[in-house]
DNA sequence: CAAACACTTAGCCCTTGCGCTAAGTATCAG
DNA sequence: CTGATACTTAGCGCAAGGGCTAAGTGTTTG
């Protein structure tokens, strides 16, 4: 468990990364409206073939995008329970401030009862 | 409203890019217990004072804290609601999923009806 | 089987990001 | 007013990121 926290703690910050490029969001996008192949993806956008590759490999490297080649043409796909990582550091991040208000009640009421 | 849509979509990207570092999602983090002095977040990092500032100024520009400097120490704020980019576009892109299987339901339907 | 297609690989360029040190400024403490 | 404190500025170094071209590989298609 502290091992698999460890992991997912480093694998998140790839995802964090990976969602910085506004071409890999927009791709990330795209594919939610269902897979797509390479070609089709990158006429969407105004850079070359080859660099366009680069933000594939990087979501998929990362889990965001699943990718099958048949024949010539490569299929990516979404997979939508990565971004679970984002969701869940949000949720942490809820977590904490509500703590915080939690010590603040009580150091109020602490301060009622002198 | 074009223009603020733009806008809101040009600033998510430089909260997306302050995230992707994780020094910088730790004091997030940390600032969630609480507003803290430059000098105090910084000793929780291997990094120099003047490396760790420009993660300050970086959240900072991004508007997901704010600083005050009162005598010779700054102190950080976390801007909560500022995460609220982040939130949104996990809505987005859950919206857009939804749209898809709506559509899909649609096709299904019309294939039955056939 | 030749040519078109859909990537892929290799390698270069340039900017940006993140780290460092050294030195500077502005409080605050004595 | 001297020294410690708490940043701040300036400038350097290096690795990584994102873009490009040129050339290569493996699949169709005519």
């Amino acid at each position: 468990m502290a091992i698999l926290s460890l992991m997912a703690k480093h694998e998140a910050d790839g995802v964090f990364v990976a969602l910085a490029d506004p071409t890999r969001r927009s791709v990330i996008r795209r594919l939610g409206r269902g897979p797509t192949s390479v070609g089709e993806l990158a006429a969407e956008f105004p850079i070359t073939l080859p660099s366009f590759m680069k933000h594939v490999r990087t979501l998929e490297s990362n889990g965001l995008i699943r990718t099958v080649k048949t024949g010539r043409v490569r299929t990516c796909v979404l997979n939508r329970e990565r971004l679970a990582v984002v969701d869940d550091w949000l949720a942490e991040q809820r977590r904490i401030w509500e703590e915080r208000t939690d010590r603040l009640e009580r150091f109020v009421t602490q301060e009622e009862q002198s």
